[in-house]
DNA sequence: GACCTGGCTTGCTCATTGCAAGCTAGCTGA
DNA sequence: TCAGCTAGCTTGCAATGAGCAAGCCAGGTC
């Protein structure tokens, strides 16, 4: 026998969470979505994921409330999309957390820079927290985008959740 | 042909993180190396991971430096522990991050309330950041526990960096 | 010398991944 | 009308990875 553990009962919080996020795939879908990707084909051409892998995450995911499936017109017909729920949104400081780490302890040839987060509001840069370091207005995700690194050269604001 | 795909030297820093963060168990190793544990076997017993992936995975963590392997005496013989690096320690924010993802998204039978952080030098509680809630003081790690969870009743210093 | 203990390694089996191909509903184009 | 396209899956296959059990080895203790 060896089929995986799961943690999903686990006393621990961080266990709990690492039962989802901790999945490989997981957390770069959860960028994405949070980069505003909600559609499974750009998902898989963003990331190069399997397609049956994204479609297993990407259940998972709605399983576990981080996602949500909502039907959308294209042309004529319904299709649909995943959208951010309000606890995939509150996943922002685990990804935000994750890039610190990464732009302190790890390095790439393809880096041009770290990844950068900017109010908005006032138009300039700020670390992730309760208020900008800049302005000192508190930090709402709608006034929050994301710059550079793997996103080129624009800015591309935080996708809102449903509901 | 199905290597599973590495971001090593991905462009973005979230997914370089996520490339040794993202896999099973590493995580959870990272959380018992900064509740303490340092010794293969310790990790094995508190975990329940497979000797040979706790081979791979701290092989792993010492690879990409969040670990170092140090020698220390056992009676009369040598042995070997390992011990977080500074990289390793400031993977904290991240377990914060997911802990407090998982208290309020997650649910669990076995849970027991959430996870705690106490700072020491004032002895309440505090939210994970720049400085204590209760004191002010800015929060050093030396003087951080946690409390509670899956630790049981006991408080749990935070493991300190080595070098 | 027999046994123990910590830290691996090896071998086996099943699960999961990556890849490629196929499928389907409903559109577009000719 | 009918081939072709597209988004979103599903299926099949080969290779890697996980879980488990057993074995190995060095340096102890009995």
């Amino acid at each position: 026998m060896s089929r995986r553990i799961t943690w999903e009962d686990a006393a621990c919080p961080i266990a709990r969470a690492a039962d989802v996020l901790g999945e490989p795939w997981t957390l770069l879908i959860l960028r994405n979505a949070t980069a505003g990707t909600t559609r499974f084909e750009d998902f898989r051409a963003q990331l190069g994921i399997a397609d049956n892998v994204l479609t297993t995450r990407l259940a998972k995911l709605v399983d576990r409330g981080l996602l949500t499936k909502l039907p959308y017109r294209d042309g004529g017909r319904t299709r649909h999309e995943y959208r951010l729920t309000q606890a995939g949104s509150d996943a922002l400081p685990v990804l935000h957390a994750l890039g610190a780490w990464g732009d302190t302890h790890t390095s790439s040839e393809n880096a041009r820079g770290p990844m950068k987060l900017v109010h908005t509001r006032c138009g300039r840069l700020t670390r992730p927290g309760a208020k900008c370091d800049n302005c000192g207005k508190p930090l709402a995700r709608d006034d929050l985008a994301w710059r550079g690194s793997w996103l080129g050269d624009g800015e591309i604001p935080l996708a809102d959740p449903v509901g």
